[in-house]
DNA sequence: ATAAACTTTCAATATATTTTGAAAGTTTAA
DNA sequence: TTAAACTTTCAAAATATATTGAAAGTTTAT
């Protein structure tokens, strides 16, 4: 296989990964032409180089910058922005974690915390088995927010490590 | 709060939660309707209470099954299906878990492991930059695969230790 | 065999999401 | 200023996804 050929498979790989995991699919495809791109594009490449528009593109790449997995960068004399990604796949890795953390997860753990306040009549089946579930939803959610948090804080050959130790 | 408005919060709040992650609201609402019931639900019983169609309710019930969050039972000298969802929360985890990787990440990672075969001129950036980011995306996948089987052949309790152990 | 009870299918429809593109907005240089 | 170069916005259009509901299919009891 060729470069491009490559390219494009991967491409289309990554936007397909994405929109299945609820990530706009043009946004991860241009976070993946980002990604394998050496230097910096502009917002014209872009549209080119994947055939969408200018207000797609540009939407895509704030969208992009507020996930905090592409930059703008600003060449001297220019006039034009660029865009380039960060490249380091356990820095992608640990933004996404904390971006899907704060946007996702800590909303549904505030409401499961409120009910699991819920009182009731605990001979009422109804009751007890509502409690049951949400409170155990609300462990594994909160186990699962304790590990994103350490992943956060990790470097990543300390955070496989440990991941692997759990093998022996 | 009282149980119906908390029941229907819940529903709502799994739903919307698995719509950010690429489930379908309905089938999340209806796989949240049974975590919350005691009893089997007929088909007539979830199109009631979601108020969705004989259709709808049918297709869902079928993907929760295909996904193993869901089964169908039998009750004597009953012709209709009842409905009930698995209720400990690390089975479904592990359940998700093992259909996600299946679907979703075991035929990502099959192209990446092709595409980390494309060979190119070292000396060419875009080459080097394409093999870099591609080789290292595998090998986080790697990671995370090898994590997810961990995950499906532990026990809870096991399992969240091992995670625990990481904060020391 | 018949019919009632129940389930499944799927073309049509509705809804939600994404994309477009041209106009409006902004910045820079002269 | 002015105008060229560039970016942003957003209503309208296109596309993708989900839902409906009635007809077709199946099973069971008689």
């Amino acid at each position: 296989m060729e470069l491009p050929e490559a390219k494009q498979k991967f491409i289309e790989a990554w936007g397909k990964l994405g929109s299945e995991w609820g990530i706009n699919r043009t946004m991860a495809q241009v976070h993946a032409l980002l990604l394998v791109t050496p230097d910096a594009l502009t917002t014209e490449d872009i549209m080119e180089n994947l055939s969408i528009s200018r207000g797609n593109a540009n939407m895509t790449l704030r969208d992009l910058m507020s996930w905090g997995l592409v930059e703008k960068q600003h060449k001297a004399g220019e006039r034009k922005e660029y865009f380039f990604a960060d490249k380091n796949t356990w820095n992608i890795a640990r933004q996404v974690a904390k971006e899907r953390r704060k946007r996702e997860l800590e909303p549904v753990l505030k409401i499961l915390e409120e009910l699991t306040k819920v009182q009731g009549d605990s001979k009422d089946p109804a009751y007890k088995t509502f409690n049951t579930s949400v409170t155990d939803i609300n462990k594994m959610a909160k186990n699962v927010d304790k590990t994103l948090e350490t992943m956060l804080k990790a470097e990543e050959s300390w955070f496989w490590g440990s991941i692997f130790k759990m093998f022996k």
